[in-house]
Order: C-alpha cells, then structure tokens, then sequence
DNA sequence: ATGGGAATGAAAATCATTTTCATTTGTGAT
DNA sequence: ATCACAAATGAAAATGATTTTCATTCCCAT
C-alpha cells in the first residue's frame, strides 16, 4: 500500500494546516519541491484513510484537507467566516444506524453539517 | 436571464425533494421527457438562486438540490436505485441545537443525509 | 408573416480527481 | 557489491461533474 510522502504532511501543516490537493502541490512547487500531482492525491488518501487529516467540501464542490483529532465528528461552519469546529456526532452515529436498519439499507454511510453564524459574525 | 425549465422542478418534486442533477437528468429520460443535461443544469441554477431549491454536496463532491420551504425531514437515500425514503429527524434537530448552542453560534440550519444500499438492491 | 430576444441542447472546454503503467528507488538477502 | 523484488513516483490518459460556446429553435409582440 502507498504511505504518505512527509512532505505533503508538512506542506499542510505550513499551509495553516487547511488546504485543497492542488494548493499544496502549487505551494510545494512555488518552494522548489520536486513532487507529482498524482503524489500528493495520494498521500493525503493516505492521511485520510490513517485518519490523520480530515476532508471537508468546499462549496464550488473542492475537498479540503485538514489536520484534526483522530475521533469521528462532524462540523459546525459558520458561514460568516467559515471557521469551523469540530463536534461530537454520537447522537448522529446512532441515528443513522437505527434509521438505516428499520428501513433495511446495508452499507450506510452519512453526512451531518450544522452551519450557521459564529459568535464573532 | 433563463427561467427554469418547469419540468425540472417537477421531476425534482417527484424525486422526493432531493436529487443531482445528473439523477434528474437520468430520471427524466427513463420517463421518457425529452431535454438536455445542460438545459437541467441551468434550471437547476436559476432555482437556486432564486431560493427555491438548496444546494448541498455529497461527499463525493457532487451537488444535490433540494427543495427549500418543504416540511424539514432527512432522507435515506439508496445509492443503486436512487429510491428516497424520508425519515425522522427528531434527535438531529435536537442535537443541531444543543451544538450550536454550545458553541455561541445562532441562525443555525443542519443538513443530514443517509446513504446506503436498500433491500432491493 | 416577421424580427428579436429567450430557451434549448449538442458538442467542446474545464477542472478536480483517479487510473494506468512504465520507471525509479529502497531494501533485504546472498 | 549485486541481484531481486516490492513500494513509491509521476507523466499522461481517463473519468465524471459541471460550464461554456454557439448555432438553432421557439415564442411573442408588432
């Protein structure tokens, strides 16, 4: 399996630790670094999967890749600024489990967002 | 400017409310409607931005319209047959209160969508 | 009927992302 | 050091959603 080159890590540490696969092969480029397109979407595949970063959409539809904790959450946007906190998500977890089973789905995955205005908006 | 195209509103009633564009442009044709992709994309646009549908994406990055102003409810959605079944949605209200709450933010909305495999499929 | 603006859709363009595949690199055994 | 093989790399092509272009068709007021 493909492990993650450290240097894409780092690049998005450096990039505020909030960036799409494209700014940071750009970033990577603007500083000299000899690295592949294909090699950056793969290691933050990689950093997905490891759960070392998290992936997030903008709204033109771009994923967005950011460091965060390892514990499955979901995401409280403000969209005044677009900071974003990361929530507890367990009452969603057992919704979604409880939903699918009554209604027979198998291989269930889903999406809980709450957007709203920040205290500082 | 281009006025939406009625049938698109109407296909995307009859698809419980929520489906991409691709999805109504497919559901159209198996009805047998003549249009073309492109024609649902602009409809799809021009009804969002005159706030009649909601634009939210998956986590695959495709767009998902659906209508605003519908009773709020979430959807299963099965991802073989497209087939939507509109669930309850008591506990995420509740929990999208609590969070936003928590977190000092007001004018608050939440999307929360269930995707997966129903028995047929 | 007729002229012009709006609507339509086929095809091409765009853009992020994924896949393919040939090449390079790293590593461990001999 | 050398050989062999697995993993990593990246250029280029493929994919898939979405947008743009542009020529054509439709509609409506004159």
């Amino acid at each position: 399996m493909s492990r993650s080159n450290p240097r894409v890590l780092s690049t998005l540490e450096r990039a505020g630790g909030f960036a799409s696969a494209q700014e940071i092969y750009r970033l990577m480029q603007r500083e000299g670094e000899s690295i592949g397109l294909t090699t950056v979407y793969r290691s933050l595949q990689s950093l997905v999967s490891d759960k070392i970063v998290d992936v997030l959409r903008r709204d033109d539809g771009e994923a967005i890749y950011r460091l965060c904790g390892d514990a499955h959450h979901h995401h409280l946007v403000c969209k005044g600024c677009g900071d974003t906190v990361e929530i507890e998500g367990g009452a969603i977890e057992k919704w979604a489990k409880v939903m699918a089973e009554e209604h027979g789905f198998r291989e269930v995955g889903h999406t809980a967002e709450i957007f709203g205005l920040c205290s500082k908006c």
